[in-house]
RNA sequence: GCCCGGGUGGCGGAAUUGGCAGACGCACUCGGCUUAAACCCGAGGGUCGCAAGACGUGCGGGUUCAAAUCCCGCCCCGGGCACCA
């Protein structure tokens, strides 16, 4: 029975869009569900303006896991919510003169149109958006509770400065040396600035790994790993001559003390300023401090810089050997690794050799090489035995670390240590669109927390604000709101002015959804207990450091306080790629971006979601070059007719139906299965395709539409199809006889029997090349193989008379001869 | 420089982790349906060869009865870190 009806992309959205909003199939809030509970997680958009094709992707490949889950009868908690405060809504906002409130408020409620009928899964009951006062004042309250432990502190350094967005930027914002938002170059700038002690959490981010090994993609934990940076050696203290205190320095080599030639500290750093003071060489140092100082982040860089340096006409002990080691200031050194200074061995340090080189300072090898590091330039590598070394001789390297710091270690000279590459969190922004700092400045009391009753501490509005960057606070301006009575003493006051980082409000959001109208804590502890760790969070590579290693940080301090029970937030991770046109990103100056907008309405939402799931692996990028959105609307198609072929009842026992059929179904359901737990949902979809490409056989030139076989096969589709393709997959179960939602329908069940193969296909090889196939029993013997296998005509034939020399029987698929 | 990935038909990609390389799809060719075209349905193809067959997963070697898969050396592409002592 083939219909007039046609697949009508448009009719079909339309009619099951409303249905879906009556029933709501996602809700995931209801205190008595039986279901266990899941938690699947999208990372959540910037409102920048409509949905892309980016978002298409990400949303598409999240909603195949939520809604294989809840077919699997889990309570699927699947939210989304706004990362809504930061600077493109400002920036917006600045360029078309209305409040970025509005305009955040304005894409939000477009992406969340274009996100339902995009059809995404998601528990509507639960969204939040960041600028919301109702979400900020938990950043503040976490803000407050981080200051009380001491891991929020302020304090005076040199940070990196964006002079376009004329704000601070984070270590992780600055991308070669420019501003990650912008591009500006970044320089250096002295500051007073919040920072998070995330660098007290360095070992437990790096320990805790072990637990995502193998859930998390490699990469990411590789790239988190480096990010750290945790380096082991040794702390070691030189006294310096006409100093009372000695400096220590922290070196990864201290097997090589006898080989330092000269002494470094960092031109930027407090120790230099006061090592020159008195030298007869300030003019020389302050010169060259600034002439540093005016370099941008790029030129420091780059690796082909000359050393430079000033020498201080001060001398520092070494404290193996009493040598006097010249000590010299260099911006090689960095003030902010380490102590800022270092002992330096030119014979076993490129960098070192290179200023030696320069400056004129002898080079002495310690280890023994083939090279000799003052003739070729090279220094040289790591181990080998040690000479010049006093006590170390002939030791290797290893030995000679534990060594030397066992002998100076006797009178508390060195000791083994260990550091990171990491920095703390510099926080504060000079912007307005971002979370207040609920602290208020005291002329007399210093730092005053917002007490605890008094927050959200409000943006005020920007009314009468100028928001043009200008290098300090828009939110200094607004006087109103600034000048406040201190808490404690109710002297006059100040607000800090300066605004959180949104990586601020990125970091706990996950917790946010189990409740996000509570009014009395960010969260509810026992609620954190049941739905928490996420099960699966899904979301772009460009976030494995930043977003992740700060939500990892804000985890770990939540358990120290007692507030969850778990130490990392997301027990598995999905990266996937990105969509890009010809080879190369999106972008609207290189004159290949595709909307979203388009592709969905020629195609419509299905077809899309099809495309960006079948294009290939989830964390390959997708080039819609490449890719055929028709040609998913032409499978769509194809399955979609299959419903109106089955002419049997709803309900029909399947048991009699053609068993060829159900065999090849129940397989191809169980491969899907395995493909979409290893994330594989391209295979996925490929073993739906065959199920279309049999159902249509059978139906066509088999035992026909009426067979109770192709109902069941029919409705497999359908249900697997739901996980893609929802509105195909809806009206089809519908035109199959039943309600929806297609979505509750449930993961139909294999049965193991109908699994197993009836007859396996055993390949027989002689010397490797396959000369015959036979049909075989599963279950048969490795003896009755070998016998049938030897005794098949291409066998004998391909054999020519040389008995075997040796037969590997690996039932029931191989046989390989090998002839004497 | 250091650290991760990856290289399979004209294209996107499969391959139960050592056991039939190329699933599924795109593009292409041929056939059916059609007055015709589109749609739809069916068939085809790794390369060379008329064929038997030989060769074939970046290149070169190795292990193994058997290698896309494991080992060694190299080449290329992508990503991360990078004056971090």
């Amino acid at each position: 029975m083939s219909d007039a009806v046609e697949y009508d992309v448009e009719a079909i959205q339309n009619r099951w869009l409303p249905v879906w909003d009556e029933i709501a199939p996602f809700r995931s809030g209801d205190p008595d569900d039986p279901r266990p509970p899941k938690y699947v997680l999208d990372m959540f958009p910037y409102p920048s303006g409509d949905l892309h094709m980016g978002h298409a992707e990400a949303y598409a490949l999240g909603d195949v896991i939520a809604r294989y889950w809840v077919q699997q009868g889990f309570n699927v908690m699947h939210p989304i919510g706004w990362d809504a405060f930061g600077l493109p809504a400002e920036n917006a906002a600045i360029r078309r003169g209305v409040n970025p409130k509005t305009w955040t408020y304005e894409n939000i409620a477009q992406q969340r149109e274009s996100m339902r009928r995009y059809a995404c899964s998601f528990d509507w009951d639960r969204t939040l958006n960041t600028c919301d006062p109702e979400y900020y004042h938990w950043n503040q309250w976490l803000f407050l509770k981080m200051f009380e432990r001491g891991l929020a502190y302020r304090k005076d350094s040199s940070v990196n400065w964006c002079p376009n967005d004329q704000t601070v930027l984070a270590n992780e914002q600055v991308v070669n040396g420019r501003c990650e938002r912008c591009d500006a170059v970044v320089t250096k700038k002295k500051l007073t600035q919040w920072y998070l002690r995330i660098t007290d959490y360095a070992e437990r981010l790096l320990d805790d790994m072990a637990q995502l090994e193998g859930k998390w993609p490699d990469k990411v934990l590789t790239m988190q790993r480096n990010w750290i940076g945790r380096s082991t050696g040794a702390e070691v203290q030189f006294a310096i001559e006409g100093r009372d205190e000695p400096v220590t320095v922290y070196t990864t080599r201290p097997d090589t003390l006898y080989g330092a030639t000269f002494f470094v500290v960092a031109v930027d750093s407090d120790l230099a300023a006061e090592l020159a003071a008195g030298s007869g060489v300030e003019q020389e140092f302050a010169d060259y401090l600034a002439e540093v100082s005016k370099i941008s982040e790029i030129d420091r860089l780059s690796a082909e810089r000359p050393k430079t340096g000033v020498f201080l006409q001060r001398y520092a002990i070494n404290p193996v050997n009493g040598e006097r080691l010249p000590v010299y200031a260099s911006d090689y050194v960095l003030a902010d690794y380490g102590t800022g200074a270092i002992m330096a061995v030119p014979a076993h340090d490129q960098r070192d050799l290179d200023f030696a080189r320069t400056f004129d300072i002898p080079v002495r090898v310690v280890v023994e090489s083939d090279e000799d590091p003052s003739v070729t330039g090279v220094a040289t590598g790591d181990d080998g035995p040690h000479v010049n070394s006093g006590p170390l001789d002939g030791l290797n390297t290893p030995d000679a670390v534990a060594r030397v710091i066992e002998m100076l270690a006797e009178d508390g000279r060195a000791k083994a240590a260990v550091n990171y590459r990491l920095r703390d969190w510099l926080i504060s922004r000079q912007r307005y669109w971002g979370t207040p700092i609920p602290i208020i400045h005291c002329p007399t009391c210093g730092e005053v927390p917002v007490p605890e009753d008094e927050l959200p501490v409000q943006l005020p509005s920007p009314e009468g604000l100028d928001l043009q960057p200008k290098g300090t606070s828009p939110l200094g301006a607004a006087e109103e709101w600034l000048n406040v009575r201190c808490p404690r003493c109710d002297g006059p006051a100040q607000r800090d002015s300066d605004t959180m980082d949104t990586f601020v409000d990125s970091s706990w959001y996950f917790l946010r959804f189990l409740d996000p109208q509570r009014t009395d804590a960010p969260f509810d502890p026992e609620a954190a207990k049941r739905w928490l760790p996420v099960d699966q969070y899904v979301g772009g590579v460009t976030h494995a450091i930043l977003h992740l290693l700060y939500a990892r940080f804000f985890t770990k301090v939540l358990h120290d306080m007692g507030m969850v029970d778990f130490t990392e937030p997301f027990s598995s991770l999905l990266n996937q790629g990105m969509v890009v046109m010809d080879g190369s990103a999106m972008s609207k100056s290189r004159g290949n971006l595709v909307r979203l907008s388009d592709e969905l309405a020629e195609h419509g939402v299905d077809a899309v979601r099809l495309t960006m799931v079948f294009a290939g692996p989830p964390e390959d990028d997708i080039d819609w070059a490449d890719v055929s959105p028709s040609a998913s609307v032409r499978f769509l198609t194809r399955a979609w007719r299959l419903s109106g072929d089955v002419t049997s009842e709803p309900g029909v026992d399947p048991v009699g139906g053609d068993i060829a059929l159900r065999r090849v179904i129940h397989r191809l359901i169980h491969d899907a299965q395995l493909a979409v737990e290893s994330f594989r949902f391209n295979v996925a979809v490929a073993k739906v395709m065959e199920m279309v490409n049999a159902v249509r056989k059978a139906i066509d030139s088999g035992p026909g539409g009426d067979d109770p076989a192709v109902r069941e096969a029919v409705e497999a589709v359908a249900v697997l199809l739901s996980l893609v393709a929802p509105y195909t997959a809806e009206d089809m179960w519908a035109r199959l006889g039943h309600e929806p939602s297609v979505a509750l329908a449930g993961w139909p069940a294999v049965d193991p029997e109908l699994v197993k193969a009836q007859t396996v296909t055993c390949v027989v090889q002689v010397a490797g090349k396959v000369k015959a196939r036979l049909e075989v029993d599963p279950q048969i013997g490795e003896d009755d193989l070998q016998a049938a296998a030897l005794a098949d005509q291409a066998i004998v034939a391909a054999l020519g008379g040389v008995e075997p020399r040796r037969v590997i029987v690996r039932a029931p698929k191989l046989v390989n001869i090998v002839p004497g």
